[in-house]
DNA sequence: CGCCCGCAAATCCTATAGGATCTTTGATCG
DNA sequence: CGATCAAAGATCCTATAGGATTTGCGGGCG
């Protein structure tokens, strides 16, 4: 039996702030005043600092000494790019060394699971699309068995944040079959095929991606 | 003309910090005493726990919460080979990145002087050796033109620092050779042969360090 | 002899205050 | 009218203090 509060408030804090930026309640490339965020937050600045410190290192917010915290800007086309490119390193790599792991049945149904993905409907679709995608994902880097890739693969989704709002809805359905064909491979101990699926749905999906940046 | 101190008192405690794990001045496992620290560095707290903070993201202390902080134990010889296989996923890609990148001879000439290695004479050859080393693995990611896997490869540095009082002083000259076996690749466009000759220099360079585990 | 409980010391965590720096506003000069 | 400079305000940064929690130690019980 734990107490009601096991954590600290700046851990409460880094989760807070986090989610302010990745839902676009702290406006992306604004400055953030820490004296407000307290307030807002109802706690004192100390705390908020040290959050801020995290989510600085995390690529989540920009520090200029003296001066102040900024969010960090939504992505560039050109940095969309490289974190495309940057997932189709690590992410068909991660698969390939899943599938080549032996995984027991538990683990292969936990990322079945994650495969599935929530239709458009619900209240908060879009979220709950985004939660469930990022955990097949994360699921299958930790699956890996390299905790290095697992973390890193875990970091760039921190970048993804500007999506969080404009998530083509129309493709879920594609989305999960995708999933599910990486997930069979993986399933086959066939470690080229689980590569080769994951590329596929990376590049898909950063097709179906692209018209967010048409419209800017 | 700029003021005497243009950086803040933070990030001062945090090179600083960085630098005693990195030699080994706190030992990899304990815990790690904030008021103690920031007597030792004749500053408050405050600061401290800011830098302390940056510090997990990046990996170096971890934390606990209502207990402290903790230095990164040493790698185990499970997670050296995770390491390795990290590297070799991502930066013989920056390689070939690097190779097809069509780089102006400025660029071209940094990095061939970043791939020369110190000589194993000199007061502090093994600190020489490896900050030079990770120059050369840097400045290469850099030019590979993706930022993230740029801040990937020089986070993935950080986890190296159990080698810093270890480094095999017996292969300088072999070490600087297969440098400069990659940059010839870069040099002549060939990204494939970029990417081998990386995986060769990764593969040798983890077979160089393997000694270490075996008298642990 | 080993285990458990309770108290004291150490440590962490948060709030607050004051000094230092940057930003903004307004007035003066060219 | 535009540019420059100075002062006021806002904000950041650091130090300090006190409450909350954990850890270590000693005594008592089984």
């Amino acid at each position: 039996m734990q107490p009601a509060r096991r954590i600290t408030l700046t851990d409460d804090v880094y989760a807070a702030v986090q989610a302010l930026i990745m839902d676009h309640e702290v406006q992306p490339g604004a400055r953030i005043n820490i004296d407000a965020l307290a307030r807002r937050l109802a706690v004192s600045p100390t705390p908020v600092r040290e959050a801020l410190a995290r989510l600085e290192s995390d690529g989540l917010v920009s520090k200029t000494p003296l001066v102040g915290y900024t969010a960090t800007p939504l992505l560039t086309r050109a940095e969309f790019e490289e974190l495309v490119e940057m997932r189709l390193v690590l992410e068909p790599a991660g698969a390939a060394k899943a599938a080549g792991a032996g995984l027991d049945t538990g683990e292969l149904a936990g990322l079945r699971g994650a495969a599935d993905l929530p239709g458009p409907g619900g209240a908060d679709a879009v979220a709950a699309f985004t939660a469930q995608d990022a955990r097949f994902h994360h699921t299958l880097a930790e699956l890996s068995g390299n905790r290095m890739l697992h973390a890193a693969v875990v970091r760039l989704r921190a970048h993804l944040h500007l999506f969080r709002l404009h998530f083509p809805t129309a493709h879920y359905g594609v989305s999960a079959s995708e999933h599910h064909r990486i997930v069979d491979a993986v399933d086959a101990d066939d470690a080229d095929a689980a590569a080769d699926a994951m590329r596929a749905h990376l590049t898909a999906a950063r097709d179906r991606h692209l018209p967010f940046f048409e419209s800017r």
